[in-house]
RNA sequence: GCCCGAAUGGUGGAAUCGGUAGACACGCAGGACUUAAAAUCCUGUGGCCAUUGCGGCUGUGUGGGUUCAAGUCCCACUUCGGGUACCA
């Protein structure tokens, strides 16, 4: 019989399993209000349920957000940290008509998997207050938000959201007059003329106002998926989600009127820890420019044309006009002689997609027949129509200003307009000028100004001449809010007499239907028309449309801070006590997407006094993407060989993708390859030094290239605080990377000698001795050092602050109680699980994570000798100890005096000696 | 095109305020233990030259500049990554 031999070895698989239960059976991580104690908000970007599960990549940012969390919480703050899911989307509902299955099944099995994965992390959320935006409970209160949306409009004197009462009320006294409000078009009735319009006509000019509104659009249509899709669910022309051609067309629309918040959305970022790039990145999405809106008068008509332009001082380069081809003016305008020439030009552009037209850099439009009177000299312009105008954005019309503007200058040069600068000495024989700076000429009222000058000068000028008015523009548009699709937030609308109405707030939620089939109807209905009974207790159709993916992500942190109330969104309380998410993780990839939806909603919710914050997100660290690191093996041409690939350069061969989980330090494990399909049972392998050594490249991480990581396979392998700590040791959290496993058994080698430290042969051994002035240091030095990389997400560097002290406390045998009770408690929040088995270890009863974080101690981290390099001309030369507080003078005096000092001076007087105090001693000659 | 970010050994990366570049880890080389392997431990490891001593030169994408001192600041450029785009 074999001896079993007794070694407490570092068991991370039963080490995981034990704590994992201990923390679920004790709860832990379950939170409350708690007045007493200061709140710390942490929040992950909820993620989709794909059915392809985790991979390596997604925990990252959860890994990150975890350990600030637990931190936190060592330092005495009450944390929420939740977890939940943004559970409707387009996968899951092509899946379900490709097979039938309802999607809210698979949703559900894909949950479960998530939740499995995420589990063997050892992640510190309070599951109990877990949300999938597909539950009526949830979306309970993306009805209601909806709801108050449209029952809202935006005054522009207050600069909030107000209710469409108030509106109603102003109309019925005083008519349009005095009323500064936000609306899709500006409108002008007396108050009679208002109380004499019918319901239905009130009820169309207040779908001008409201905040959630419903119009007749130009939308981006994607055929493929058979919906509408925002401007953010766009890229190039294509969907994002599965890259299929989008196009425009027109079509009547929820929209929400996120336009409104255009400049408090700007002025919000000013206040946000967010990184630079970001806020970059959402301020040109907002896209504001300051401008004047311009009127010109058509030749031998009474209506006047208005367009935009941010350069009004170049109004005497204008030689022509454009206009966008979906202009309402290009009927108006286009005379008979032309009207065949527009009705061509029309048809082709209509013809072209998004996608096309963006390609398309060829110049091309066509002359309306009409001119226009350039409002500052009197001359007569033509009119012309181009598709390089775009309808959505300022007037769909500009004045053209060939000589200073790169793509006016293609136009003239194509058609051969004449080109007038305006800029002193400036070139555009060749190309437009487009800078702006220089002296204006040929400008008359405005020669001799600098641009800036003539900027203000020319505004002046419109402004007193009521050629226009002064402007500022946005490129951020209203969010198109329907889909056309099954698997989302039903609208809480219902049709009477053909218009839209609001169900009372008693009748949420309003349950998604069941269907027969997830496809349209075969009147091209979406898929609710097949829903039975999809009309309220009295007949009345109900909106057929859901909402889109963003609807539910957009207020989802809020949720989290009081899950199960049946009364509101949040309670007040709550809301107080929690306030707003202090710390957001996630991608960047939701920069013009969800960051603007949520920073909307929480701005109107803010409006209506229901949160107590005017921003969601106060910090937000984007981690960076975790790409794939691809393995390949090189077959002989025409063969069944393999060559390593030092050799390859030999013969001819061809790389060929392998499974990186066969794969270990770029050495491939050669019998698993060849179990791995058939056709290499038979393989023959041409080695170098008896290895197999495989090719490798950083592509995405996807199936097709056999490079995806799980992060379950790593946790059987390895455990789970190796996982946590080697995805925070693989660079900075912010940084793009690829995954590579080769850096793993460092991490892991370091757990064992960490466990190690406490045992002796089999039993655990730790000392009561009080510790040496090396061991205080080695430990405080790690406690500051960690301290300051948590709070700057450094924690690649404190992972290896961690591997530092435990070398050194290896080398100094240290086996004292005072020395490793703290190292747990700072190791903790980067390794739950063997950090909470060691401190039991030490006879603690309760959880680690309730210790208190222990601050360093500057005293044992005080030198009395320091090392001095020493330098001549820059240059370091050799090592100097001396005593830390020596003066200045007195260390320039002793350098000097030393006999390696004056082999480097040759004799010479130093011209200048600098000395930096405890760091350098620069001697110049 | 415009905006933002990055570039450091064979590899991932470190250098927090302009002050000893390459921490920590991987890999590699040599050694110990072992019949052997794994595991573990020790030593070395940017390049070049000298290694019979100390050592010397050089080095952070390229070129220039500021400074006693530059990976770090300034100017110009190259390459890569990200965002965005007929936005007037």
């Amino acid at each position: 019989m074999q001896l079993i031999q007794v070694i407490m070895e570092y068991n991370f698989r039963e080490i995981d399993r034990k704590w994992q239960s201990f923390w679920k059976e004790h709860r832990i991580y379950n939170v409350d209000i708690d007045p007493h104690r200061p709140k710390y908000y942490v929040l992950d970007m909820f993620p989709y349920p794909s059915g392809a599960g985790l991979h390596v990549g997604h925990p990252l940012g959860y890994i990150a957000s975890d350990i600030y969390s637990r931190f936190k919480r060592l330092q005495g703050f009450n944390v929420l940290h939740p977890m939940g899911y943004d559970a409707y989307g387009l996968p899951a509902e092509q899946y379900a008509i490709q097979t039938g299955q309802h999607p809210a099944i698979t949703t559900e099995k894909n949950i479960a998997r998530y939740r499995e994965q995420m589990d063997k992390i050892g992640f510190s959320y309070d599951w109990n207050r877990e949300v999938r935006t597909c539950e009526p409970n949830y979306y309970k209160w993306t009805q209601w938000a909806f709801i108050q949306m449209f029952n809202y409009y935006y005054d522009l004197r207050t600069q909030k959201a107000q209710p469409i009462e108030i509106l109603v009320h102003a109309f019925e006294t005083n008519g349009t007059q005095g009323v500064e409000a936000v609306c899709s078009e500006e409108m002008s009735f007396t108050a009679k003329e208002w109380n004499n319009k019918s319901v239905a006509e009130q009820r169309d000019i207040l779908m001008n106002y409201r905040i959630a509104y419903k119009a007749d659009t130009m939308v981006n249509w994607c055929p493929a998926l058979g919906t509408v899709l925002a401007n953010d669910e766009v890229s190039e022309g294509v969907s994002i989600r599965g890259g299929h051609p989008v196009e425009q067309r027109h079509m009547s629309q929820w929209s929400l009127r996120v336009s409104a918040y255009a400049q408090r959305l700007l002025d919000g970022l000013t206040t946000l820890a967010w990184s630079d790039s970001l806020k970059e990145t959402q301020k040109n999405w907002i896209g504001r420019s300051e401008g004047a809106e311009m009127q010109f008068s058509i030749a031998n008509m009474d209506e006047k044309m208005t367009i935009f332009t941010t350069r009004p001082d170049t109004i005497f380069g204008v030689t022509f006009m454009v206009l966008a081809p979906e202009s309402e003016w290009v009927t108006k305008l286009t005379t008979a002689k032309q009207q065949s020439d527009v009705t061509a030009y029309l048809d082709a552009t209509k013809k072209k997609t998004e996608r096309e037209r963006i390609a398309d850099k060829r110049v091309s439009g066509v002359f309306s027949g009409a001119f226009a009177v350039n409002p500052a000299n009197g001359e007569n312009i033509p009119i012309w129509i181009s598709d390089y105008v775009l309808a959505g954005y300022g007037t769909g019309a500009i004045m053209a200003v060939p000589a200073h503007d790169a793509r006016d200058y293609a136009f003239a040069k194509n058609f051969n307009l004449p080109i007038i600068p305006v800029i002193e000495g400036c070139d555009v024989s060749n190309e437009s000028f487009d800078a702006k700076e220089g002296i204006l000429t040929n400008s008359g009222f405005l020669n001799g100004l600098t641009v800036k000058e003539a900027i203000a000068k020319a505004k002046e000028y419109i402004k007193t001449k009521q050629l226009g008015r002064v402007k500022v523009n946005f490129r951020l548009r209203d969010a198109i809010f329907s889909r056309q699709r099954y698997w989302g937030e039903p609208f809480p609308i219902y049709y009477k007499d053909e218009q839209p109405y609001p169900l009372d707030e008693s009748k949420l939620p309003l349950m998604l239907p069941e269907v027969d089939s997830y496809l349209p109807t075969e009147h091209g209905e979406p898929p609710l028309g097949r829903a039975i009974n999809w009309h309220t207790e009295d007949g009345f159709p109900l909106e057929l449309n859901t909402m889109p993916g963003f609807a539910g992500s957009s207020a989802y942190y809020l949720r989290y801070m009081d899950p199960h109330n049946d009364t509101a969104l949040v309670s007040k309380e709550a809301d107080e006590y929690w306030r707003n998410v202090d710390l957001y993780i996630g991608g960047t990839e939701h920069a013009t997407g969800h960051l603007i939806y949520s920073r909307f909603w929480n701005k109107f919710l803010f409006d209506l006094g229901l949160v107590c914050e005017d921003e969601p997100f106060q910090k937000l660290i984007n981690q960076g993407m975790i790409q794939g690191r691809s393995n390949f093996v090189y077959r002989i041409k025409d063969s069944n060989t393999f060559v390593s690939i030092n050799l390859k350069d030999a013969y001819e061969t061809t790389p060929i993708h392998v499974d990186v989980n066969i794969v270990h330090n770029d050495i491939l494990d050669i019998e698993a390859f060849k179990k791995w399909n058939p056709e290499y049972k038979t393989a023959e392998f041409i080695l170098e030094e008896r290895k197999y050594i495989c090719g490798w490249a950083v592509e995405k991480m996807s199936k097709s290239m056999y490079n995806v990581v799980n992060p379950d396979d790593i946790v059987e392998k390895y455990g789970a605080d190796t996982l946590r700590l080697y995805e925070m040791f693989l660079g900075p959290l912010e940084q793009s990377k690829p995954w590579d496993t080769n850096g793993i058994d460092g991490v892991h080698r370091f757990l064992k000698k960490l466990w190690n430290l406490f045992w002796k042969e089999d039993q655990i051994a730790v000392s009561e001795e009080t510790p040496t002035l090396e061991e205080w240091k080695a430990l405080h030095k790690l406690l500051k050092k960690v301290k300051y990389d948590i709070e700057n997400f450094s924690f690649n560097t404190s992972v290896s602050a961690f591997m530092i002290c435990v070398n050194e406390l290896t080398t100094l045998k240290c086996n004292k109680r005072a020395i490793l009770e703290p190292l747990l408690i700072t190791l903790n929040p980067f390794a739950p699980h063997i950090s909470e088995e060691l401190w039991h270890q030490l006879e603690h009863h309760s959880s680690i994570c309730d210790a208190t974080w222990v601050e360093a101690d500057e005293k044992y981290l005080q030198e009395d000798i320091v090392t001095y390099a020493i330098s001549f001309n820059g240059k370091v030369r050799y090592q100097l100890s001396l005593p830390a507080d020596m003066p200045t003078d007195k260390v320039e005096a002793t350098v000097l005096d030393s006999d390696q000092a004056q082999k480097w001076l040759e004799g010479k007087t130093p011209k200048k000696v600098i000395v930096v105090p405890k760091k350098i001693v620069n001697i110049v000659i």
